[in-house]
RNA sequence: GCACCCGUAGCUCAGCUGGAUAGAGCACCAGACUACGAAUCUGGGGGUCGGGAGUUCGAAUCUCUCCGGGUGCGCCA
């Protein structure tokens, strides 16, 4: 149960009934009504904007539609005053069971607090990764992946019915210069002097890949046809790339439920050609040329006839193409049956979470999901910024050519899984993030996963401790969880609560603008008002959780579980653990 | 030249489906430990929300325009 819904659907009952009554027009349309929570504290728990934007439809004044809205909500029982401020708000105030309320409703909920039926069970098919399958992962990759990892866990939780996909990229000129390279290794193992090829990847990964090739084919490899021997290496080496991109993958908790393979849409019947075709029958494609770009003078500029498709139509700045001069096709192609294939599998809504150096390719693939679908489908895609990496505020040096690339690995190794996560998770993906190793291992108020741990870990340590002055009050016992709430008194404990309600509202929001970092801000306000209770009994014994009054005791235990429940599921929602201990 | 992203406190950033006096952390200043771990908390100073115009009862939020920074820009993947 989402607070802020369940208030609102009062105050549209309340509009209702007053429109029922005569004292509002009868054809007066509701929306924009919307509840919140003040502010400032003085404006009471919640407030409602409803006389302010129904004054214009209404043609009342603003003060006179919220004192027929007041006396509506006034005498409910659970309101304790209804109050008219400023241009027309309506701030409402409740009885302390009202919130009591919201903390049992939490605990009887449990794991299914702050769900929402926002997806209502729609399909949706999240892309992300999606790295080739050329090497191991790097740090770039780090983000996008745990950003759409979160997302795609975001609206699980938000009601959708969530596919996690992987596109693999295993067709097209970067495979095949990764298979001359495997090719090298191979003729290196086998003890055959070469040289390495022109544009090879260096890194030594591709080695045991080249060991197995001759322990397991021998000279044979080198002798039998070279396509052939071109297709197993091809086989093998992206095999064994992509057991190691999983391999990272797992280092920090990413799943995938399908990895797609690039290569198998045309492997046996041709889906680039049959999507081309269906872009041609309605009227998108073309054999063309392009006009030079503007603004730059390109002395190489040659004029080629291709097959185009006709992205301007949807918006964007030229038409691209689809076939290369010598008729295979584009990467462009291939996507685009790609996502024509997700299309055909009967999702409702499709997300690709992409870096941010093909923020450029957006608009051509939007346009192909609306051609394809002949503008019933849209395809939203998120763009993950870079990662600077830091140590104490040191730069940390990365070149691809000296080969010091920081793999995901040398990362989670350094930081661990969870402070990775959950730091990718803090900030908008379209910025770009500093990422300080010193500071993200730092187990202090400035390290905000650190922070929101602790609370949880903080709540367990009560516990313990509970247990011995109380040997009756396990979080499990009917004592605590049908402990009398209202011996919870403490404007602390209110707030508290008040935040609680809050995560409804948070996963709702973020699930609609698919930003999971503003579950992570969410916990990080919500560790503030656990620890800032908690510390508040250092000058104020009588406000401990753990009082000699075992019922006082057991109404603040209660109170606990539902914190602990919230920040168990908003770490979930981001993917890191929430401990019962820090080490 | 065009497109997209960003511009909020000294620094790093939240807030953006419009709501009341714009928030947090760091840094700075002043306080609080015979503790349910101070691994923390309380208070304070600090802002033309890049500039301007518009829409609105109300704009950091929406629209337009300008400025600054970043990224990308015919067959790569």
């Amino acid at each position: 149960m989402n607070v802020f819904t369940h208030v609102e659907a009062r105050v549209v009952a309340a509009l209702v009934g007053l429109k029922a009554e005569g004292r509002l027009p009868p054809d007066l349309v509701l929306t924009g009504v919307k509840v919140d929570a003040p502010s400032d504290p003085a404006h009471g728990d919640l407030a409602t904007n409803a006389a302010m934007v129904l004054t214009k439809r209404a043609g009342m004044k603003p003060r006179d539609i919220a004192e027929l809205l007041r006396a509506k909500l006034a005498t409910q029982p659970d309101v304790a005053t209804c109050e008219i401020a400023g241009p027309g708000f309506l701030n409402i105030t409740f009885k302390p069971a009202f919130w009591h309320g919201v903390v049992a409703t939490i605990i009887n909920e449990g794991d299914r607090y702050g769900r929402s039926g926002l997806g209502k069970g729609d399909r949706i098919n999240v892309e992300y990764v999606s790295a080739n399958p050329t090497g191991p992962m790097h740090v770039g990759h780090c983000r996008g992946a745990v950003f759409g990892d979160a997302l795609a866990n975001l609206l699980a939780f938000a009601g959708y019915d969530v596919t996690r996909e992987y596109y693999i990229n295993d067709a097209g000129g970067q495979i095949e210069k990764l298979v001359g390279t495997v090719m090298w290794r191979t003729q290196q193992a086998l003890g055959k002097a070469c040289e390495m090829p022109v544009g090879a990847y260096p890194g030594d990964y591709l080695i045991p890949v080249g060991d197995a090739l001759a322990k397991a084919h021998g000279d044979a490899i080198l002798t039998m046809d070279p396509a052939r021997a071109r297709a197993v290496i091809k086989q093998t080496t992206v095999t064994a790339m992509m057991a190691e991109i999983r391999a990272d993958l797992n280092l920090i908790g990413v799943r995938h439920d399908l990895f797609f393979s690039e290569a198998s849409l045309t492997a046996n019947t041709d889906q680039i050609a049959t999507t081309i075709a269906d872009l041609r029958a309605k009227g998108y494609v073309y054999e063309g040329s392009l006009p030079p770009p503007k603004g730059e003078v390109n002395e190489d500029w040659e004029d080629r006839t291709q097959t185009l498709f006709k992205s301007t139509a949807f918006g964007d700045d030229i038409d691209r193409a689809l076939q290369k001069a010598d008729g295979s096709y584009t990467y462009l192609a291939g996507d685009i049956a790609y996502h024509r294939n997700k299309l055909e599998r009967g999702f409702a809504s499709l997300v690709d979470v992409w870096g941010s150096d093909h923020k450029g390719y957006i608009k051509r693939m939007q346009a192909a999901v609306s051609a394809l679908s002949d503008g019933k489908q849209t395809l939203d895609v998120r763009v993950s910024e870079i990662v600077n990496l830091l140590d104490k505020g040191e730069p940390i040096k990365m070149s691809k050519r000296a080969g010091n690339i920081v793999t995901l690995r040398d990362v989670v190794d350094a930081v661990g899984c969870d402070a990775v996560r959950f730091m990718m998770c803090y900030r908008a993906p379209e910025t770009v993030l500093d990422f300080d190793y010193a500071k993200v291992t730092e187990q202090s108020k400035d390290n905000p996963v650190f922070y929101v741990q602790m609370a949880h870990a903080r709540i367990a340590g009560v516990f313990r401790n509970a247990a011995e002055v109380h040997p009756a009050l396990s979080p499990t016992s009917s004592k605590v969880l049908e402990a009398d709430l209202s011996l919870l008194t403490d404007p602390g404990e209110h707030a508290l609560i008040k935040t609680l309600a809050e995560f409804p509202k948070i996963v709702d929001a973020a699930a609609r603008a698919k930003e999971p970092h503003r579950v992570a801000y969410y916990l990080y306000e919500a560790a503030t008002a656990l620890h800032g209770q908690y510390a508040r009994g250092n000058d104020s014994p009588h406000l401990r959780f753990i009082q000699s009054d075992e019922l006082v005791t057991a109404a603040r235990l209660r109170l606990l579980i539902a914190v602990k429940q919230v920040i168990t599921s908003g770490l979930g929602v981001l993917g890191v653990q929430a401990p019962d201990a820090m080490r």
